[in-house]
RNA sequence: CGGGAUAUAGCGUAGUCCGGUUAUCGCGCCUGCUUUGGGAGCAGGAGGUCGCCUGUUCGAAUCAGGCUAUCCCGACCA
């Protein structure tokens, strides 16, 4: 049988989708644009949900639910706001449908037709705004800060899966605050949690910083990201915080007394993350032979596989494998014990690393014979005897190893594709080589715009304690007080 | 929304130029036997409105017209 997977280096988005459907985590819908999510796909964002969701309890946020649907006018308060989504909003036009005159299909009853139609939330600053309009009077109900799993739609020209699809999954944090600065440290707070999440859990490194003006989130007044570096020398943008200021609470009229008894308007942020890190995580970390999952967020753990000739040698891996199993569980561990008969053990193999499981044991005649099982990890794919009664209690530290050894792998790989450039033409040559580049820029929109034009890349972020220093402008020589970080986006 | 292409079984395809028996092949699927320490072998089997509509014709996957959908390159984007 052919090799399950063509080399990355040929076609890298071929590539990434067909591990994706190989894997079994997603494959393209009826709907154009759109992705099913299968069940292994699922259980992954469901371990990042939980893990994040905890993560935000204890810094205070609580899960709320807001409508699906937002009705045109709240859409259009902000203005910079409906610029920035106008494009790509899926409308609800009618709310009824009748069977064709000519008897033949279904069509849309035009005598159905919404008086204003609703917009499909490409996100939900307006609705939940207008909504805590309501809740807010004094600076004692502040402040709100709520937090929503949700679907949202954006219609996409072009899409990929979980990287871009027309409809994804996603939390979004909507905090309310008496203050500017505590909003301020609010979206800080925030897009520190991220960080660590994404690089704690998922294993990727990443860099914080604030957006340019030009890549920021329309209405918001400040944008701090964190942005990941794929395997193929693109950036990633994993996560956003947004300081939103007071430009929602204005358009929304949202006004609180003060503990001065003055009226004054609220202080917004926002935030979110998607199913887009799914993405990032299969860019990140997969290798010719599949993904690579980091231990603390792979749906499954470790995987036994049983090597028989017969029912009866069967029955006797059976035994030990399952005594394991359950020892492992009782450790927290997520183990699946695979006796299927149908397939064939180099089948199993491969299927697992495909599906980037971090640890598979094997059981056979031979192990049983010395008392000992193999034990071969995915991101290194190395094998291993070990004696059977040790194995439960090296497993925690392997998974740990497994989980640090794969971040200092991808951390390697970024740090080594962080390039300073100081002259334009090296600054082509590295945006061409891929990753990121560290150079001086004017501060202007006009030279950004400029320079995506030139060459594709755009400012991924300025990070934060960035070095001060005096530098000049990569493409128009003007003075500039620190390096920003450019690169091809996805 | 501009430019280009494609549509044949679950997936990938041959056949289309030059119309003519029962639409080709591979993967996958089902059954049986042999296998099982790195994607098995043999034998048998199921599966198709040839994207949709109209036309030309004795006869259309094949020719003509229209429609729809999808993909790629731009613009847009978590």
């Amino acid at each position: 049988m052919a090799k399950v997977l063509t080399s990355r280096q040929e076609n890298y988005s071929q590539w990434y989708n067909d591990l994706i459907v190989k894997a079994e985590m997603a494959e393209n819908s009826a709907v154009r644009g759109c992705m099913v999510i299968k069940p292994y796909g699922y259980s992954l964002w469901e371990n990042m949900q939980r893990i994040l969701d905890g993560m935000f309890k204890q810094t205070g946020h609580v899960n709320a639910y807001f409508p699906l649907f937002i009705p045109k006018s709240f859409f259009s308060r902000e203005a910079s706001h409906v610029e920035g989504f106008a494009k790509e909003c899926a409308v609800v036009t009618h709310y009824r449908l009748k069977t064709d005159a000519t008897g033949k299909g279904i069509v849309v009853d035009e005598d159905a037709k919404l008086e204003e139609e609703l917009i499909v939330r490409p996100t939900s600053e307006t609705i939940i705004w207008n909504t805590y309009k309501n809740w807010i009077q004094s600076y004692r109900d502040l402040p709100i800060l709520c937090n929503q799993w949700a679907n949202v739609v954006r219609w996409e020209m072009r899409t990929r899966l979980f990287l871009r699809t027309a409809e994804f999954l996603w939390q979004e944090g909507h905090t309310a605050h008496e203050s500017a600065e505590e909003a301020l440290q609010e979206t800080e707070k925030m897009i520190n949690v991220y960080a660590d999440f994404v690089e704690k859990y998922m294993a990727i490194p990443v860099i914080k910083g604030r957006k340019s003006a030009n890549e920021r989130f329309a209405g918001a007044i400040d944008t701090y990201c964190i942005e990941a570096l794929m395997q193929d020398g693109k950036a990633l943008q994993a996560g956003t915080s947004h300081f939103l200021g007071q430009n929602f609470a204005k358009a929304f009229d949202v006004k609180f007394l003060n503990k001065e008894n003055k009226l004054d308007y609220v202080w917004a942020t926002s935030w979110g993350v998607s199913t887009r890190l799914i993405g990032a995580l299969v860019m990140s970390h997969s290798d010719d032979n599949g993904l690579v999952l980091p231990p603390k967020i792979a749906p499954l753990q470790v995987v036994i596989v049983p090597i028989y000739r017969d029912k009866e040698g069967l029955e006797k891996v059976s035994k030990v494998a399952v005594e394991l199993k359950t020892r492992l569980e009782q450790l927290n561990i997520s183990v699946k014990y695979d006796d299927r008969d149908s397939l064939r053990s180099g089948e199993k193999f491969n299927i697992y690393e495909l599906k980037g499981v971090p640890v598979r044991i094997t059981i056979g005649p031979r192990d049983l014979e010395q008392n000992q099982v193999e034990i071969c990890r995915r991101d290194t794919l190395e094998k291993s005897n070990m004696h059977i009664q040790d194995v439960a209690e090296a497993m925690p530290r392997l998974l740990e190893d497994i989980q640090e050894s794969i971040f200092q792998k991808a951390k390697k790989f970024r740090d080594d594709h962080i390039i300073k450039a100081d002259t334009w033409e090296e600054f082509e040559k590295a945006i061409e080589n891929g990753g990121f580049v560290s150079a001086h820029w004017d501060g202007t929109t006009e030279t950004e715009v400029a320079i995506k034009e030139k060459t594709k890349a755009t400012i991924r972020c300025i990070p934060f304690n960035n070095p001060q220093e005096e530098g000049k402008c990569i493409l128009t020589g003007k003075p500039s007080k620190e390096r920003v970080l450019f690169a091809k986006a996805y």
